[in-house]
RNA sequence: GGGCGAAUAGUUCAGCUGGUUAGAACGCCUGCUUUACACGCAGGAAGUCACAGGUUCGAAUCCUGUUUCGCCCA
């Protein structure tokens, strides 16, 4: 009746953890350092799915190697975020009716830090109630003290080595935030627009040309007209001059490759000021840079009367201008990309301005060796190829912005000489001229500027700490791909240039969280569910499990509630059945006593190996009990009475355990947990706790079954901890002999193999029995209540005798009152009949009325079958086959094949005897 | 325009180094209160592995091309 419900015990268990210090390294621990900085999420923000995954994946991850003993170290923080913080204060003054500008920088960084407070909060306690196991005492924030000295640190030393520099440049500036950005935030987007042609009349009267441009209202900036050098037919323009329409200026035609003859009219205008490529081009010609628009984006005097007008009006009117002086040729619709602020999307306009830039081509030269060489792998290695390209083609980074929240650029200007100073704290006088009128530079930096020191700012650097020495540099980084160049690659270039060591050992890219049609979840199109809703709804477990079991490493994930459910019905499942063996033990009466603790590590073959159980199963069962809890069994088990189906989940629970942490190890986490949950949901719950069933009623027989169950139970609970922290530790902490924390016992592994094997088996046959059993019952329409008689039949005397000895088990889980095994003799009839391997399985019915449609049954299993053998023979009598496959393959398929002959001789046999 | 990736059941995806009777989950159909679980159990239907070539004794898997979709870069 009563359904899992994770209520209180999340927070009960995260509260535990974190008093008890689980979260910091352990004292104890052994082995290399297991490290990873939290990608330090936007404090503004709020949790979304994306972060979900990620944090997922990083707590599975550090949970697992924190289990394997080893010292495990994930350090949680949170970025400021410098855009979008700035837009969220000012917008929340504007409400109030106050302006950025006239509150001033002071009353500005007041209130944003105010703001960091407030959501701060918000976004660490949203991260606690997903589970995740953060050292919360070694927490770092992008622009606390420490973190401040850093990015100090890095710009002082970087500019000391001349890769700093100031420079007039065309930048991407944003007219709405009144900043520059670097090009990774410029999206690109396909925009529908219009290619106007234009007349420029001739200085000497004698005509026009007409040059083609997507942007008429940038003519006031225009310095030149080109067209190509060995253009044949424009190129006797090359020195003319022409008048710029609507300005009382001339400027030259000139020739350069940058005019492309079959593009357009062949003519085209110049605008250094306005145009990374006539940027460029203004540059090989030294012509002059006009600037016909404000910061804001709106014309400037060198528009004359459009002076005042917003670029977008401007466009407008100045084509309606053009065309009433008859300068307007014509309009083509055109379709091209248009670079957005990925930010507010406003359009961004290349501006000239005076910045500062991060030389990068040296930097990315250990960074491309890096993962070239294998220092650093990158999961999925398709990345590699967009990582290198970035590399090789980098460009300078243009770190300043013209913003309050950040990192104020740590320079100061001599009002009396000019000189620049660039300082860790405030300058008091000007070492070349002595002069005390310094000005700081008003700009912060990228907020990248920032984040790419963060494997090693968390840690203390620029200050040799502890910390620094002992985890540096850190195991994994857990991220999207979306932010490989931003962040991963720089952080790559960082590590390499401050400590001369790689930052990571690996990334592991996540893929994005979209919708059910594909969409990327995002806050605009409302698509993104509240993460906290769900977890109120299904539990953390539930999300996590649901997230890191269906999400193939590094493939996008198409998200739907609907997939919550299955991890939410596996926390009810994993519930259920320890209720059930529980209230088995309780009943049975034992008694433990608690208090030994459990060893640190359970390699299951180190603990019992497969000779150990073939020779000393009840001693080998005490073994594992004490490597699993630590205290002694309770149960009294002797070497025989370990049946079957003990043997075989034992088998299981080994296999299991061996897959699911080579998984881990290969960072398969979907694998991982996938394994485990069908091992527990189907081998364990639906074969094991079925076939003992009837054992737990017989006193005599209870015991072994018993024991399996609950150590069973232990190894699921540590195998599934690491993705479902919060069950697995409330259910370990119910099992009679666990003390201590799950969160920090063991986890299994096994190096060797696994026990067993004839029983496993063994009990392969007795499943596929049983199928054939159910099978029949249900094609038959045998009335669910009937418990009637099963009949299986083979040759083989030493089959017989153990399937005699597995009889009632098979008649336990076929719901048959009992089970006989013969050797030849008439077969049943009527009876239903079906084939496991080289058994022959009937099912007797007197009341087998449609002998027709169990013919046609049997039929169409045999005509599927004969098609099969058909293909197969012709394989195998194929010498090309038999000659060139490897020989244990062409044994391999003989067998089969042999067996499958076998069977389609007893089908037919069958199908005769209904006759 | 350049690069990367994807295409397998109604849907979402496994299928790794060529040899399986191509699997799972969800959904669908049938049946079922059974020492826990209907958030369950048992059974079942469902596939021209995008298309066309090629390599091979053998291709979902490797190669080439085509189509469609997605992402990144310019």
């Amino acid at each position: 009746m009563a359904q899992y419900t994770p209520g209180g015990l999340e927070e009960k268990w995260y509260r535990q953890w974190e008093e008890a210090g689980l979260f910091s390294p352990a004292a104890d621990a052994v082995g290399d350092p297991f490290v990873i900085t939290l990608p330090p999420p936007n404090v503004t923000g709020i949790l979304h799915m994306g972060h979900c995954l990620g944090n997922s994946v990083q707590d599975t991850l550090i949970r697992w190697a924190r289990m394997k003993g080893r010292p495990t170290l994930w350090v949680p923080g949170t970025d400021h975020a410098s855009i979008a913080t700035e837009q969220v204060v000012s917008r929340q003054m504007a409400e109030q009716g106050l302006d950025k500008r006239d509150a001033g920088r002071e009353e500005f960084l007041r209130r944003a830090w105010e703001w960091k407070e407030h959501t701060h909060g918000r976004i660490t306690t949203q991260i606690r109630r997903l589970g995740c196991s953060l050292d919360w005492s070694r927490e770092a924030f992008t622009m606390d003290e420490a973190r401040n000295r850093a990015v100090t640190e890095a710009f002082l030393r970087l500019r000391a080595k001349d890769l700093i520099y100031r420079d007039v440049y065309l930048v991407n500036w944003c007219p709405h935030d009144l900043t520059a950005i670097s090009d990774d935030e410029v999206e690109h987007r396909e925009v529908e627009g219009s290619l106007w042609h234009l007349r420029y009349p001739l200085a000497d009267g004698s005509g026009y040309v007409t040059v083609a441009t997507t942007r008429p209202e940038t003519m006031f900036g225009d310095v030149a007209v080109a067209v190509h050098p060995n253009d044949p037919e424009r190129k006797q323009f090359i020195g003319k001059l022409v008048k710029l329409p609507l300005t009382d200026r001339e400027i030259p035609v000139i020739g350069d490759h940058h005019a492309d003859p079959e593009k357009g009219t062949g003519f085209v205008k110049i605008t250094p000021a306005h145009d990374p490529n006539d940027f460029q081009v203004g540059r090989r010609h030294g012509l002059p840079q006009v600037i016909c628009m404000t910061p804001a984006g709106v014309m400037n005097e060198q528009a004359g009367r459009f002076s005042g007008l917003d670029r977008k009006k401007a466009r407008k009117e100045v084509v309606a201008a053009l065309e009433a002086e008859g300068l307007l040729d014509k309009v083509e619709k055109h379709v091209h990309q248009v670079g957005h602020h990925d930010r507010c999307g406003t359009i961004i306009e290349p501006y000239l301005s005076k910045q500062w830039f991060l030389r990068m081509d040296q930097l990315a030269k250990p960074a491309l060796a890096a993962v070239a060489d294998g220092e650093i792998r990158l999961y999925p290695d398709r990345w590699v190829g967009v990582y290198n390209n970035w590399m090789v083609n980098i460009r300078d980074w243009c770190i300043s912005r013209q913003l309050w929240w950040g990192h104020q650029i740590p320079v100061w200007y001599c009002q009396g000489c000019g000189a620049e100073i660039a300082a860790a704290s405030e300058p008091t006088v000007c070492d070349k001229c002595g002069g005390t009128n310094l000005l700081r530079d008003p700009d912060v930096l990228d907020t990248w500027f920032s984040s790419w020191l963060w494997t090693f700012s968390p840690l203390g650097w620029p200050d040799k700490t502890e910390d620094l020495e002992r985890f540096h540099p850190t195991s994994v980084l857990v991220t999207a791909a979306d932010i490989i160049f931003f962040w991963v690659a720089r952080m790559v270039m960082a590590s390499y240039e401050f400590l001369g060591e790689k930052p990571f050992g690996e990334v592991l890219f996540t893929g994005i969280v979209r919708d059910g049609q594909g969409r990327k979840m995002s806050k605009s199109l409302g698509n993104s569910p509240d993460p906290v809703d769900l977890m109120d709804k299904y539990g953390a477990d539930a999300l996590r499990c649901s997230l890191v079991m269906l999400t193939p490493t590094g493939a996008d994930v198409f998200f739907d509630e609907t997939t919550l459910e299955v991890g939410r019905n596996f926390c009810n499942k994993i519930f259920q059945a320890t209720k059930l063996v529980l209230g088995n033990w309780d009943e049975a009466g034992v008694e433990v006593a608690k208090g030994a603790p459990a060893p640190r590590t359970l390699d299951l073959s180190a603990v019992a190996s497969a000779s150990d159980w073939q020779a000393a199963p009840a001693d080998s069962l005490r073994s594992l009990w004490r490597g699993v809890f630590g205290g002694e069994l309770p149960l009294a088990v002797a070497d025989g009475d370990l049946e079957l189906a003990d043997r075989w989940l034992i088998a299981q629970m080994y296999r299991v355990a061996a897959d699911c942490d080579a998984n881990l190890e290969r960072r398969r986490l979907n694998d991982a947990s996938y394994e485990v949950f069908n091992f527990f949901r189907h081998e364990f719950c639906d074969w094991y706790l079925e076939a003992i069933k009837a054992r737990l009623r017989d006193p005599d027989r209870r015991a072994p079954a018993l024991a399996v169950s609950v150590l069973c139970l232990g190894v699921s609970y540590k195998l599934l901890h690491p993705v479902m922290p919060f069950i697995t530790e409330e259910l370990w902490s119910w099992l009679p002999a666990t003390d201590g924390y799950l969160m920090t016992s063991s986890f299994p592994t096994c190096s060797g193999e696994a026990p067993f094997a004839s029983a496993a088996a063994e009990f392969s046959e007795v499943m596929e029995i049983v199928g054939v059993l159910r099978n029949l019952r249900a094609e038959l329409g045998v009335a669910p209540g009937l418990r009637g008689e099963g009949v299986l039949r083979t040759t083989d005397a030493g089959r017989r005798e153990a399937l005699d000895r597995q009889a009632p088990l098979i008649a336990l889980l076929a719901k048959l009152e009992r089970v006989a095994v013969e050797a030849d003799g008439p077969a049943p009839h009527p009876a239903g009949a079906g084939v496991a391997g080289s058994v022959e399985v009937f099912l007797p019915m007197k009341g087998l009325v449609d002998l027709d449609k169990e013919r046609q049954r049997l039929q169409k299993e045999l005509d599927k079958l004969e098609g099969w053998l058909a293909g197969m023979r012709a394989k195998l009598t194929n010498e090309k086959f038999t000659a060139n496959a490897p020989a244990q393959v062409v044994a391999q398929q003989r067998e089969t094949l042999a067996e499958n002959e076998a069977k389609a001789a007893t089908l037919a046999a069958r199908i005769q005897a209904l006759d």
